[in-house]
Order: C-alpha cells, then structure tokens, then sequence
RNA sequence: UCCCCGGUAGCUCAGUGGUAGAGCGACGGACUGUUAAUCCGUUGGUCGCUGGUUCGAGUCCGGCCCGGGGAGCCA
C-alpha cells in the first residue's frame, strides 16, 4: 500500500472506509481520558492537517503515542472516516501509528507549536518550513513559478536558461559579485602591478550576472517570444525589506514589438499568475487574508479585473507636481522618481501603474530612444504598496542609435560586440521586462519582508544554511 | 553607506541606579471528541560583547557585534 498524500485525502479523492497510510510531521498532540489521542498531523501537500485518532488500544499507545511531540515524524495506517468533531470533515482512525523519526529533547526543538517572530524563524531557516506561514509561502511560490511557465508555454514563448556567470561586467543594474578560482592571498600580476585574470578560471574577469536580458536577446532574434527565469545577483549593500542579493526574476522578451505591446504583455502575465493562484491555493490564500493581510486576496481579485493605469512620466511629474504635496525629495524632470513619489502615484490611482518613456539619461544604454531624442521607451510597473515590481523597456535596435548611446555613457563597444551584432543583422524591434520574483510574491501574500518569500534568504552578511 | 529603534529565560516581552519577572513553550498532574484546548504545578538567566562612571549598573556613558524600520540602489 503505498503512502498517499494529506491533501488528496482532505480533497475527498479517497473513499471513506478504505485503509490507507499518511505519513507526515506532528504538529500537535491531544489526548482524551475517552481512550484515544488526537495527532494533527502536516505532510505539507496542503495548508490543513490531517487530524489522527489513536486509541488507546494500539500495541505502542503508552509507550510512544502518549510521547509524541511537536515535530516527530510519523506514518499511520488506518480507515479514513467522517469526522465527529467540528473543525475537520474527515479524519483517520488509526490502526497503526509508526514513529519514522522522534524529536530528540523536545524543549530544544526550535519550532515549538506557538507564535514566532519572522525573524526568529529566519535564524531557524532550515526548519521554519515546517510552519503555517512558511508552508504557504513555499505552495504559493510553486504555483506562481508553475503560472508563470504555463502562461508562456501557452503563449508560444521558450524558456532560455541564460548564464548565470557572466563576462559582461557592465550589464547596468548594479554591482556584481566577482566569480574567481583565483587565491586570493597570493593573487597574480601583471608587470605593471595589476591582477593578471589571464590567470583566472575564464581568462578574464568574471561575475554573476544581474541579469539575463541581453543574453535573452539574441534568443529572441531567433526565436521570436522567450523568456529567462532564474537566479539573479546584486552585490548591493541593500537592507530593505525588498532587496536581496540573490532573487528570481522573470525576463520575458519579444520580437516585432515595441513598449506598448510590452506593457500589454506585462498586464496579461501578471493578471494570469494571480487569477491562477487565486484558483490553485485557495487553502493557503484563506491564511494570508486571515492572518498576515486582510486585504490580500481582494487586493488580487481587484488586480485581476482591472485594468493597469499608464501614463508618462512626463504626466506622472505633472501629477507629483499638482498633488500639494511636500515630498522630502524634488520633483522635477529628468530627476528619478524616488520611492516616495511612486507610493503617492500608485496609492493615488490605486491599482498598478506602468510609468513610460523616462529621459534618457536616468536608463540604461539599451533603452530605445523616443522620437523626441529625450525620452526612452522604458517603463516601470508601480504596485500599491510594494513598489517597482517590473522594470521593462523597448531595446534600441538601430546601431548607429546603440553605439551613441554606449559612448554617451562611456561603455567599451568591445565588449558589446555580440549584442551590437543583432543590430547588423536582421535587427527587429523587440521589449521585455524583468518581473521580481519575490516581490510577487510579496504582493500576492502580504508577506512584508522579502527574506520571508525565498527559502533560504541571502543578504548582506547573511549566507546562512 | 546614512538616519532611527531594538538586543533580558527555548520563544514573545515587562523591568523608572538598589534581591532577575510575566505569558507562551517544555516537563509533571487534573479534565476533556479534542482543535495553537483548558486548569494546577515544576523547570528555566553569561541581562549581545567590551571598556568606563558609581558604594552599587539589566538600567547611565564610550566602542564593537547582531536584528528591525526608513533612505539610497533596484527587481
């Protein structure tokens, strides 16, 4: 007989009647002078426990059932039957509860059945998916990875597994950690006193990428609709409650397309993610809207059914300008947007925003430059309460426009050669933007802190587990 | 990197220069088709580290470490 799992049982997928065997953790342990013991009893296949009960009369009742703790692994045996209690529709009347594995010195085990702190949890990182929450973010995570290859795959898109190490030294989005084999107590030189990479693994200086836009370029001149979904690294000295150094972001890119049909894209794949989580973990969304953000789950329904605001920046400096409000930063154009400015933008229109066209000299070379010669075709999509969730824009596809921009910043056409290539030939005009991974997922669960949505958080001064 | 707040029992916290506390957890008992059960009891401390002020420091001062929030950077 083999294991089946707690949700397809609490699903009603298995007859009542029929013998089957759980296997999972305790979470917690009741016991009644009626004859019996009540295990709750999570294997992490759904947000609900299985409730078990022992009766008295199994061979091991004193000496195990009654020892139990919060933690132990178990594997029970019996009839699935209707619930007597409230609280449960189902439940198992055991014939056999086996101990697969005790909790040695249960005051010591770091998870005890009661509130912790997220922050507490984060220094038990190796055992606080064994909680509510920490399940939940771990089920909603997968299903918003699985909403997000299932959009594309539908759409006609290929996933493009970019590098993840990177030459490129100047990809634009912040500051790199070095890849290197090289000792760095007894580094090589050159003559003149400089570390000699010739040295090093690659033959030259290499990095972690930050992102795998241009290299999901030149598959999208190809290819036509792709994307990139993978790990990504920012060496950035950052302690917010939205940054870390190693995130997952979504990088889609199309070909025959400008900023409009970006944002169109934008919308359409944020709206499948969320209407598809809202389907397919209604169990741990419940908890979310019950006991991290109220506001949760409407907040998704609202997303999905309306439709993005945009405007130019041009507008949303008009806008910050005419709002009567004292910001602690200027407003003026050609300065950024800072964070502050974008809360008003977003919280004063109330559902997403997508910011286009920025001036030209706050973006990146890559960014497509307006008819205007002022202006980029870049955007920036603003959710309540979180902030930048996407960054995209159309890529400049005229060379001669490529090169100036490149110089204008002071970047080696050398080391763009490649991507300069796709501009000689056959060169279209294609977008794309990069989603934060972590950060939907902040936005789907109202979970504040992003080190609470990623299994293993990496930041700065913290590589733990 | 800058600004603010914090670090006291396994966890969450109170403690106003004068004997180290509570709740939860864990453990023991009572009770109960129970639901983070409830009730009674027991256990539990390098007060982040370090130096100083003081008759006396968890409490005041300096330095350092760690955590959180805000800013910047960005996704």
């Amino acid at each position: 007989m083999s294991a089946l799992s707690v949700a397809s049982v609490l699903a009603g997928r298995i007859p009542l009647d029929e013998v089957v065997t759980l296997k999972g953790w305790v979470r917690t342990r009741r016991d009644s002078k009626a004859g019996f013991s009540f295990l709750a009893v999570s294997d992490g296949s759904c947000f609900d426990n299985v409730q078990i009960v022992a009766p008295n009369t199994l061979a091991n009742y004193t000496t195990e059932v009654l020892q139990l703790t919060t933690g132990c692994a178990v594997a029970c045996t019996g009839k699935l039957v209707r619930s007597q209690g409230k609280g449960q529709a189902i439940e198992m009347q055991a014939d056999a509860v086996e101990v697969i594995g005790w909790v040695e010195h249960p005051d010591t085990y770091p998870v005890s059945p009661k509130q912790h702190t997220f922050e507490y949890l984060r220094e038990v990182a190796h055992l606080r998916p064994r909680t509510n929450t920490f399940g939940a973010v771990t089920r909603v995570r997968h299903a918003l990875a699985m909403a997000a290859h299932q959009f594309f795959h539908d759409n006609g898109f290929f996933w493009i597994h970019t590098p993840i190490v990177t030459a490129s030294d100047a990809e634009g989005a912040g500051a790199m950690f070095r890849v290197s084999t090289l000792d760095i107590a007894n580094l090589p030189k050159t003559g003149d006193g400089r570390i000699d990479f010739s040295k090093d693994f690659f033959g030259k200086p290499t990095f972690l990428t930050v992102s795998g836009q241009l290299n999901v370029e030149t598959y999208c001149l190809a290819l036509s609709k792709v994307y990139t979904f993978g790990p990504t690294f920012r060496a950035e000295q950052s302690f917010t409650p939205r940054h870390l150094a190693e995130f997952w972001m979504i990088e889609p890119e199309i070909a025959f397309a400008d900023l409009s049909a970006d944002a169109d894209l934008a919308e359409a794949f944020l709206k499948h993610l969320f209407r598809s989580l809202l389907d397919s973990r209604q169990d741990d969304m419940k908890f979310f809207a019950e006991r991290i953000d109220k506001d949760c789950i409407t907040r998704l329904e609202k997303f999905v059914e309306s439709s993005f605001e945009r405007i130019t920046y041009t507008d949303a400096v008009k806008l910050l300008e005419q709002s009567g409000r004292k910001f602690e930063f200027p407003v003026k154009w050609g300065l950024d947007l800072q964070a502050e400015h974008e809360r008003y933008i977003t919280e004063h229109i109330g559902r997403p925003v997508v910011v286009m066209n920025y001036p030209k000299d706050i973006k990146a070379f890559y960014m497509r430059l307006n008819d205007d010669e002022k202006t980029v075709a870049a955007m920036d999509v603003l959710a309540p309460g979180i902030g930048e969730i996407i960054g995209g824009s159309q890529r400049e596809d005229r060379l001669d426009v490529l090169d100036q921009r490149l110089d204008a910043q002071h970047l080696d056409k050398n080391a763009y050669s490649w991507y300069r290539d796709l501009r000689r030939y056959g060169s279209v005009p294609h977008a794309g933007f990069g989603l934060g991974f972590e950060r939907t997922i902040q936005y789907a669960t109202g979970m504040a802190n992003i080190r609470d949505v990623i299994p293993f958080p990496r930041s700065p001064g913290n590589a733990d587990f």
